[in-house]
DNA sequence: ATATCGATTATCT
DNA sequence: GATAATCGATATG
């Protein structure tokens, strides 16, 4: 008897002490962690292999520079809570909390590994999985992996990501990222001079041109 | 492989 | 009224 399930080890959810802290740290550290959504049907999982880091209100790349308003509120709350925003009137993309209550800041989770629950996540893209290089499109992209592990702003945003119970963490499964690149973040025209964005080098879900992989 | 462009809407100026 | 932390399609080398 045997299953996916039992060969995974329990995917314990980072804590609120793992978020609390520079933007920078944990999209640093944040390579390699499992995202996990749990619901009554499915089980998607996809290992974390591309992030960018949103400072506070004197980042002029991030939301938090506009001050706490209705929209961005979730990043002056605590760490470890989504912040889902729409973007081009056609995408959601996921960001997680850091710092502490009043402390603005965010990681911007931008592409995934697949590992767990692939033809979900084709369903859900609208793509289907016909050779294997297929599963590239999937996750690679904050608005791709958003759309393939349904999150939107109604649904998710403000949801507490250091709760298994809320359906939707991050956890550690004990795996390693081998070498680290740090380049410039992509697609932002202000602030765009800073290395805040951090990938795992060479790994084919990184998305982006090849020259910043 | 890289460049350009259109889609489509919440949010801010 | 302009803009945007994107994507997919199309064009071109």
């Amino acid at each position: 008897m045997t299953s996916a399930l039992h060969d995974c080890p329990r995917l314990l959810a980072l804590g609120p002490d793992f978020f609390a802290r520079t933007p920078r740290g944990v999209a640093r550290e944040l390579l390699g962690k499992v995202l996990v959504r749990r619901d009554e049907t499915d089980l998607l999982a996809g290992r974390i292999v591309e992030t960018e880091a949103y400072l506070g209100t004197n980042d002029l790349a991030a939301h938090a520079a506009a001050g706490n308003t209705a929209r961005n509120a979730v990043l002056f709350g605590p760490p470890g809570h989504a912040y889902i925003y729409f973007i081009y009137g056609n995408h959601y993309c996921l960001n997680v909390s850091c710092e502490r209550e009043g402390q603005a800041g965010s990681v911007l989770i931008r592409a995934l590994e697949p590992i767990s629950g692939l033809e979900e996540m084709a369903r859900a893209r609208g793509l289907s999985l016909v050779s294997r290089s297929d599963s590239v499109r999937l996750t690679s992209g904050p608005g791709r992996l958003a759309e393939a592990f349904g999150i939107t702003r109604a649904r998710d945003n403000g949801r507490d990501l250091t709760d298994e119970s809320s359906g939707l963490w991050m956890a550690d499964d004990g795996f390693r990222p081998g070498r680290i690149r740090v380049t410039t973040r992509i697609g932002i025209t202000k602030a765009a001079a800073h290395r805040l964005r951090f990938v795992v080098a060479g790994n084919p879900f990184v998305s982006g041109p090849k020259a910043r992989r």
